[in-house]
DNA sequence: CGATCCGTTGAGGTGCGTCAACGGGAGTGG
DNA sequence: CCACTCCCGTTGACGCACCTCAACGGATCG
């Protein structure tokens, strides 16, 4: 009953790669959720320095939003499928489903833990522990896809990484390559890894 | 009506600065609401690095959770007084006041919002941007609270900062004379700064 | 097969961290 | 009220992790 509401009010978009999905600071229209494909999230200071504060994948869901426009802007990473739904007539249906509303608030609370994640990487991480920590991550989102999560796909380009993990680009290699010559990953190509010791990984990340 | 609800569940809480609130991890058996005083939050690595997550002051909440378990700790920086309610029973309030739902869920993309503005900062932004921007997030904390918002108490100490900023505290230091010498503040005492060109000011925080 | 883009590698610079000494404010006891 | 002490903050000298700038290599696509 609940889903059928929802499709009355869906629509199925398509993006491209680099495609724009919404903007910083534009009104908050829509809210999205990712069917298939790979998306950025980020946010750019006046001068270009960027910060990309996240990615998402199947499942995930992207505009929660607080003062009724965008927190940050979005762009297609693949080809990428989307439903979208009318904010407005969402928040209608939040009063009659509440359930609804629940699995929002969850929504929410996992990205704030994310987000949470996030910061001790950024301030207090070293460069080595960040990528690992990237890595790993990519890892368990592929597990939750039904991977094994051993072999992850590097959907992202080097610039993607650093941005996201406040590094640049070449710091990102050498660190891509350092952890090859120690025997911790095999690199399969530029867009795949191989987690080799994914114990001695963990604790890398977790910074012991 | 619904207050009345929510007072039957609650109760009032102190405590001196440096007690600890709750622990990151421990089973999340209560949610809080700052009534004064001030709290931070944060989080260790296993060596012992710590990342300040936030800080709380009155009117704020405490104890929003994703799986069970506090994502941060949490201390009060001065006397504080807190409002504790049993989780259960909140949420099973929630069922029945939706309107307290639809709070905690702008509660929640509120702190969502600013935690992806604290990813920016400390991936993108430099040491004086940084410090910057901490004392306008303070001094827009104040106004909101009722002052003119020139004047900004610092009730945390230099270490808490550093470990909110990504920096160590003699940096934090140095940032500081810099911008009075510079002419941008005055500090009256250590505990106080006055914001003397908000203008310049905010230009540094946003990068410009 | 060629062009272009992206990633890698190298050399050198710098912003912030580290380590160490100093100073000053707040509380305490005389 | 003063002197002592302790803690926190400040300042300085130096080092290092990461950034910058530059050249190179290799993948992908037409």
């Amino acid at each position: 009953a609940e889903l059928e509401r929802l499709r009355a009010i869906l629509a199925t978009v398509h993006c491209e790669p680099g495609e724009v999905i919404l903007r910083e600071g534009d009104p908050a229209v829509h809210l999205f959720n990712v069917v298939s494909g790979a998306v950025r999230l980020y946010k750019l200071l006046p001068d270009g320095r960027r910060q990309v504060t996240g990615f998402l994948f199947p499942g995930d869901f992207l505009g929660l939003v607080h003062n009724d426009s965008y927190a940050y802007s979005a762009e297609a990473l693949a080809p990428t499928t989307l439903c979208r739904f009318p904010r407005r007539k969402l928040e209608a249906l939040l009063d009659e489903l509440p359930k609804l509303e629940q699995r929002l608030l969850g929504i929410a609370s996992h990205e704030l833990a994310a987000a949470q994640d996030q910061i001790m990487l950024l301030g207090r991480k070293s460069a080595r522990e960040r990528v690992v920590s990237f890595l790993l991550m990519l890892s368990e989102a592929a597990a939750r896809r039904g991977g094994s999560g051993e072999v992850v796909s590097i959907a992202m380009g080097r610039s993607d990484i650093a941005d996201y993990l406040g590094l640049t680009i070449e710091t990102v290699s050498r660190v891509f390559t350092e952890l090859k010559t120690q025997g911790l990953v095999r690199l399969l190509g530029q867009k795949r890894a191989q987690l080799l010791k994914p114990k001695a990984l963990r604790e890398i990340a977790s910074g012991a």
